[in-house]
This record gives C-alpha cells, structure tokens and sequence, in this order.
DNA sequence: TGTGAAAATGAAAGCGCTTGCATAGTGTCA
DNA sequence: TGACACTATGCAAGCGCTTTCATTTTCACA
C-alpha cells in the first residue's frame, strides 16, 4: 500500500527482466501456458506476483487483434427482465474469459447507431443486439468490420440474421386465447412503444390475430401506446376506461405496464379480476408477488443469455453454430384473470 | 451492404492517402479540429465517410495512454436503484465522450476484485465504486496504477478515499424515529446480507441507534439477514412473525425486501398497516405503486450517478474536485405506517 | 512586395504487446 | 555416445494510432 504508488506500473519487460527471460517466452506463458516448461512458468509467475503486473490490454489487442470482448446493446438497463439476460450473458462470457462491454440507448435508434459505433471502436469480437429492427448503419457498421453478431428476443423473419429468441407473436396469442376462453369479449390492450420494437409490434399483432380467430377485434379507442414504466400502464388504464362498454380484458405489453394497470385499478376501486382482467408478459418476479397474481407469459431470459454468449463464443472458436434458435414460453395463469361477470 | 463486405477496415493510413495529407493530419482532424485548415478538414470528413473509416480503439489507446473509458462496479444489474445511477452515469460520461464500462459482482468480493482487475486491464482512465467495504486486493491494484476512482453510495468514515454518497445511518435513524412517533414499541427488522455490505450494515446500525434513543432495541429473533430479493422479504416476514410478542413495526433493508413483506402480509392475511406498519428505503417507483404506498427513504441516485460522473471527468481534465460529497436523504411517508392498534 | 510570426502540415519515433521464424536445448533410441 | 526429432526460448517485426519536432505555408503589416 505504499512502495507501489512510487512506480509506474510493471510492463511485459519488466517481468521478463525480473524472470530473466525473453518477452516472448512471458507472453507465451500468460497466454499459453502449456507452451512453456513449468521451470520458466513458475519463475515467470513469481515474477508478476512481485512486480503486481497486469497486462496493457490496448497494447494485448492491438498486437493480437482480438479483445476478447463482447459487446452488448439493450435497450435499458432500467427493467429486470433485460438484467436477467445480461447477468447470463456476462456469467457465461466471463467464464470463457470474455469481458461483456455493455451499453443502452433508452429506446432511441440513433443513439443505438451510435453506441454501436462506440463499440466496435473499442473493438469488440462480438456482438449481441436486442431485437431485430434497427438503424441501418448498425448493420452496415457491423457488415463492413465483420463483426460476428447475433439477435436476440426475437426472431429474425427475413432469415438473414443469426438470432435467438422467442416468438412474441404466438406469446400474444396464447395469452388472448385464455382470455377469450374464459369468456371474455370486451378487449383492450395497453401496448409498449411499437416504433422500433419489433416484439411491442408482435404482441400487438399477436393480439389481433387471436381476437381475429373469433370473429373479434381490437376497436378504436381499445389500443394505448405507452412506454414500459408504472406510470405508462396506470395512465393507460385510465384512458382506456373511457370506452363503452367498457373492456373486461386488458393485455398489456409487458409486466410493469401490467402492474401500473392493476394500481390503477386499486386507487379507482375496480376489482381484478371481478371487473376487469388483467395480462402481462415476461413473468418477473414482482409478478408472483403482487395481489392478485399476474397472469402473464414466461420467457427464459436467463437462457436466453447463456445461448447468445454460447453462440458467440463458439462462432469465434471456430466452430459451428445454429443460425436461429427458438425458445418455448409458457403462458401462466394466475389471479388476474378470471371469466367476466356477466350482467349484460 | 455489398462492396464493404470484401475489404478490410479502412485505416488511418487509408484516409490520410484518399485525402491527400499525411496521417498526423488525418489523426489531428479527428481529434482537435481546431489545429486543421477548415478546408483540410472537410476533405478528411469526406474521406472517413467514403471509407466508412471507424478509429482503432486499442491502437488509440496505446498511443495515446488513455482510453477515455470509465469502469463502474455495481453489486447486481438487477436492482433498478442501481439502474437509475447507472444510467445517470453512462449518459453523463457519454456527453464527455467517455464510454461507460460495467461490470456486476453479485454482492461477491472475490469477484468483485477480479472484475476490478479486469477493468484495469482494459485500462480505464476512471474508476466508480459502489460502497466503501472492498477486497483489499481492490484497493491495491488501483494504487498501483493510479487509477482515479470514487466511492459511491456511502461516505467513508476514514476519509481517505474521494467519495460521493448518502449517510445511510442518518436514514434509518429518521425512519425509526417516525415509527416511534407513530407509537410503536414492537420493532423489527429485515435487513439485506451485511457481511461487504456497510450499505446494509449501517442501516442496522442507525435502526438501533434510533431505538437505543428511547431506551429500545432489537431483541434476539427481531432482526433477519435476507438477499435483496422479494422472496428474502417474505422469507423474512414469515420468520419474524414467529415472535411473540408480535412486531407492530418492521422495517426492511430496502424497498425490495419491503414490497416481498408487503405480499406475504397479504398472503397471510394481516392487514398493513392496520396490524402491522413496514417500511423500505430507496423509493423505488414501484414504492408508490402498491397498495398501501410504501413509505421509504428517498435517496437521489440519479444525482449520484451524475456527480460520479462529474467528478472523474473534471479530475481527468485536472481540475479540482470535492474530497467527500453528502446528498441528502429525504423521508417519504405514504399508506404502509399508522399508529399500532392498542390491544394489549 | 518583402518580412517575420503564427498556423498548418509532415516525418518518424514510439505506445506494450503477440507471433512467425530461427536457434538452442533435451531426450530417445540404436 | 551420436544423430534425430522435438520442445523451449529468443529475436525482431509489426499491430494502427498519437505526438513531438522540424519544416513549409499563410497572412498581417510595413
């Protein structure tokens, strides 16, 4: 805690110096270890132990041309859903010895665009990008260095993309056909912001294709945009009770908008699911926890992670990898969703 | 999305040939372009753009000696109050052209310090720490390389280290004493895991010091240790409510633990706050949300971030800076605390 | 139009590491 | 014990950029 502060901090040739060794042979045994005869290894290694060495990744990368580096764009670091699959992702690349760069662009194409650049800068091997839609420089950037990338959260229509993710469509689908088979034929939907969002866009979508397999439909006035916050799904609900009649079923986006609904309801005394019934997607945690329970759908995002870092980390061993890969999601039921009262 | 495909990354050396000057050029347009004819410069800005020319970040950062890189780390990405201060952090340093580096720990000190190495590695000009209990190995390698840092989140007592935080003790102390005010004499609480935490440490601290004030304490059986997670806090209610005689007042480590409480009062059936008042602290959104509204300690967590930011930004440029900055904390009373119901 | 100072540019030396190739050391088998 | 095949090490050439210092241009003013 003191002598150290003095120095500059040791570089490759100081160690080398101290273990009375080349610069290559230090190099060889930090990375290759098997490369060099366990004598020299052990010298080399007290000598970094003494001198505190620790590499110089800028001079590591630039001469060997890799980072060993993944970057990550999502859109907000502000929901647990995205930190779920993050935490697998940096688990999994940490112990392939991938360090995960991570950066969020707050639902902003352009601020996408540039915080890809910025990591591609600082050269990341890989990448993993949220979603399928996005700016058309992020591709052409990531064409143009060849950087190996993969989608994920949703999956790629036209086929061109390698991805992982789950069919928000047919999550949408289901959650609308267990509405429908409780009974339920007044609809409304509080959805996330489509612009940009592909997977905002599929449940809405998925909505409408449900409801359309029953003669049904998402009226004027019966679809809220709103973006992913407490305060987005509280304001929805309240806009969506203008209608008359009024819905007996509300789909929203995702589980925080769920939750702002189900508060609203509480402060304006409507019951759920007595008057109204409730949906959700992603099946957080806090879902489980509020009263009622939240019926929602359950996407593996933890899973997700682990196959997109698996993804990439093969991809740059060399070795082959699937170009698309889907995961199940289930759809949970719980106290929010019961069959309408009937008194029409 | 064709032609860029088959070269390689254009390069500085590219640029400076397509514009007719030499790199050096090429490298001060693109870093003060102040020092360059504004003609010359134009014909650089073409240049880069018909290449699509993107810096090399590691051979930047080697000749230069900086990275403009900052490294933060964060207990768990899975915690929106460490979200908001994130997020405060990376968009700040992002308006001063520097590039969030994150990494997560999960309330782990070995890992904590691995990952601390690895950021140095990469060569962070800066360094955010969440917290003052770290892995002496921690401090070690950032005196070695004289990386500028700053404690956040809690004030060092030692005042040794730059830092820029709440003081957790007052916090509680103001929490307990509401509660007292209120009336209650039956305490208990639900505190986070302690062990590297003086986060959470100190918030028991101040609870008993506030207790001790009116001649109370916490009993044996009246304080649990749980992860932040809602199922800690259900955990930890359900185990407190062994007690007897029953706690009139539980207060949790953090709005997490709190709303877990909240929803295994509910499960059980006891009424909050008219059998038993619960309070949090971090005034998560979500605080406000559920029924009753939480009543917490608010702490501004996105000024933090801000000022993290802030402070390594100006002592990189050298300028000076505040040695230990306090931010308020401000008590926020909603439904979830009322007088104890008398009945004994 | 000539002069000197300031502004703009270029040449070249690294930044700290990896790695291909050449060389030295080690062990094996006849 | 000598020759051969490895294995272990060293040498030195970059990786793509920034930056110092020297040189050339430019421009204001006489």
């Amino acid at each position: 805690m003191k002598s150290s502060s003095q120095h500059k901090a040791a570089k490759l040739a100081d160690v080398a110096r101290l273990a009375k060794v080349s610069t290559a042979t230090v190099s060889r045994a930090l990375m290759r270890p098997d490369k060099v005869k366990p004598a020299t290894a052990a010298r080399i290694r007290q000598a970094v132990q003494a001198l505190g060495y620790v590499a110089h990744g800028a001079a590591r990368a630039l001469a060997s041309r890799r980072t060993r580096t993944i970057g990550a764009v999502i859109p907000t670091l502000d929901n647990a859903i995205y930190a779920n699959t993050t935490h697998a992702l940096q688990k999994t690349l940490d112990e392939a010895g991938y360090t995960l760069l991570l950066a969020s662009h707050e639902f902003d194409a352009e601020v996408e665009a540039r915080v890809t650049q910025t990591l591609i800068e600082r050269g990341v091997d890989g990448l993993v990008l949220l979603g399928t839609s996005h700016h058309p420089s992020v591709f052409r950037m990531i064409d143009s260095h060849q950087v190996p990338y993969v989608l994920t959260w949703a999956l790629d229509g036209s086929r061109r993309h390698p991805c992982i993710g789950f069919d928000n469509r047919v999550a949408a689908v289901r959650v609308t056909r267990h509405l429908l088979d409780l009974g339920h034929r007044e609809f409304a939907m509080i959805s996330g912001i489509v612009t940009g969002n592909e997977r905002a866009r599929e449940r809405v979508e998925g909505v409408r294709e449900g409801l359309a397999a029953r003669g049904l439909g998402l009226g004027p006035g019966r679809l809220v945009e709103k973006p992913y916050t407490l305060g987005g799904g509280r304001e929805g609900m309240r806009e969506l009770l203008q209608a008359t009649p009024r819905p007996t079923a509300v789909i929203c986006g995702n589980d925080v908008l769920a939750i702002g609904a189900l508060a609203e309801c509480h402060a304006l005394g409507l019951t759920v699911p007595g008057e109204v019934s409730l949906t959700g997607f992603d099946d957080m945690e806090i879902a489980a926890a509020v009263a009622p329970g939240l019926t929602t759908v359950h996407f593996p995002t933890e899973e997700l992670g682990g196959y997109a870092a698996q993804h990439l980390i093969a991809r740059l061993a060399g070795e082959p990898f699937e170009m698309r890969v889907e995961l199940p999601v289930e759809l949970i039921v719980r106290g929010s969703t019961a069959a309408p009262t009937l008194e029409r």
